[in-house]
RNA sequence: GCGACCGUGGUGUAACGGUUAACACUGGAGCUUGUGGAGCUCUCGAUCAGGGUUCGAUUCCCUGCGGCCGCCCCA
């Protein structure tokens, strides 16, 4: 290799390396994900980082695809955004096969998706999130089910139900309160946004007032929000989330979700715990978008939880998986002589599903053993003369520290009763 | 995009503007040629980058880069 200034190891600024034990926190994130949603069958769909700039440009305003998106134009001239969120692909590709797809249609993903932003905790340029989406039932037994896939994932990965807290409200309630006080249609999406950061704003009322350039309508539309505390289609579906036994879902007609798109329930769920009082993530419904494509209308509810949130959480409840590495069995070489029946021992282990680590190193016993054990690899072997001569071969427990001496047809077995 | 704080080996820390940048852990080698976690010995390894002030800068100043936090924005 030439020889240049030093490459610096540090990854790309706001964008994670996953090393081993890293990897196999987002791989247990992610197979609570997908078993959940197969459960309530979702099938996996997936999609190229890359999208047509336009796709967001005719979602959102120009800024945010300048500003807070990776956009770039390629050499044949086409501007290209890398993806900052799932669902404008989900419906594209919806609206695509829209005749052929039977409806309802339950679809899932966990791409990686980028925002062009100054990362801070818990927001970083890149990170993964589960979208789970429901095509084509309006009722509310769909929203029900939704909201279920959100629980089932939370409860998989550890949570007790106290832990966590789904709060539920419907954007139709909003909508019939700027209509009741007459909050002209240009302004809504922007008071939308502004009520969804309320609890964070000092001065909201004043701001408020600013923006609709109307006192009297400001106090109203606030007591109006908080008179209504909810509406017999929440307290109908807390009753089909109680039957599917969802006992932690509360009415909280504060939360507003800060996209324009949602036209129905809306939902987010908050962490309990005083350390971490936060939303973990939501979703709602959202019975508009596939329209952006010339597609008739279709039902849509969904939502979206990152893996940045999962993680914060499972370490503030204690929730955190043990690292245990897919390697099940160190085979030590103890001279060279023995390799090749180390080898031979380590193909026919691997034809009975053991996963195999051949140590070929070279090194002390000692130090292989002390290796596996660091790279907390469950079981180890030596295999040496003794070995070879008598066709039986000693598995050490490495935690334990226990052996047993078994002939070579049996080790697999007995591995796989260790390990459960 | 704006603002605060921070930046010393792989990790965690130390060094009034003044010797050869210290210590612990980790890594490597050995004491120990077939069985680990201890101990001892040896060893590799750093001042984020560039500029300025100064006889002298890890230390002070500026710019950039990075981290973290808040704002903006919000999946």
């Amino acid at each position: 290799m030439a020889k240049r200034g030093k490459v610096s190891t540090e990854s790309y600024k706001g964008v994670r390396d996953f090393y081993p034990e890293e990897q196999f926190l987002q791989r247990y994130l992610f197979e609570h994900m997908e078993r959940v949603c197969e459960l309530f069958g979702y099938e996996e769909y997936s999609a190229s980082i890359l999208e047509p700039a336009e796709l967001y440009r005719s979602k959102t305003s120009e800024e945010i695809v300048g500003e807070q998106t990776y956009t770039f134009t390629d050499r044949g001239g086409r501007e290209v955004t890398l993806r900052p969120e799932m669902t404008p692909t989900v419906a594209r590709m919806v609206a695509a096969r829209i005749r052929d797809i039977p409806l309802p249609a339950r679809w899932y993903s966990i791409p990686n998706v980028f925002r062009y932003e100054r990362p801070q905790k818990g927001r970083l340029r890149e990170h993964w999130q589960l979208n789970a989406d429901l095509f084509g039932a309006e009722g509310i037994e769909a929203d029900a089910e939704i909201i279920a896939v959100a629980h089932g994932i939370m409860r998989s990965l550890g949570a007790e139900e106290r832990d966590f807290e789904i709060r539920v409200s419907d954007r139709r309630i909003l909508d019939a309160i700027y209509d009741s006080v007459g909050i002209a249609k240009d302004f809504t999406a922007e008071v939308t946004r502004l009520l969804d950061r309320r609890a964070k704003i000092d001065d909201f009322e004043k701001r408020l007032a600013d923006l609709i350039s109307h006192e009297k309508k400001a106090a109203q539309l606030v007591a109006e929000i908080e008179r209504t505390t909810s509406t017999a289609y929440l307290e109908e579906l807390r009753t089909q989330l109680e039957h599917m036994g969802v006992r932690n879902m509360v009415v909280d007609t504060t939360i507003t979700r800060g996209f324009d798109y949602y036209t129905g329930m809306i939902f987010e769920v908050y962490d309990t715990s005083e350390e971490n009082k936060r939303s973990l993530f939501g979703g709602g419904r959202y019975d508009n978008l596939l329209e952006l494509f010339g597609a008739e209308p279709v039902p849509a509810v969904g939502f979206a939880m990152g893996d940045v949130t999962a993680r914060d959480f499972l370490e503030t409840h204690n929730l955190m998986p043990s690292y245990t590495p897919a390697t099940e069995l160190m085979i030590a070489v103890v001279e060279k002589e023995s390799a090749a029946h180390a080898i031979q021992l380590a193909q026919s282990l691997r034809r009975e599903d053991v996963t195999v680590a051949l140590n070929f190193s070279g090194k002390r016993i000692g130090d292989q053993i002390r290796q596996a054990d660091k790279m907390k690899i469950p079981f180890i072997i030596a295999v040496g003369g003794k070995e070879r001569e008598s066709g039986r071969y000693t598995i050490k427990n490495l935690a334990s520290g226990n052996e047993i001496t078994l002939p070579a047809d049996r080790i697999a077995e007995h591995l796989f009763s260790s390990l459960g």
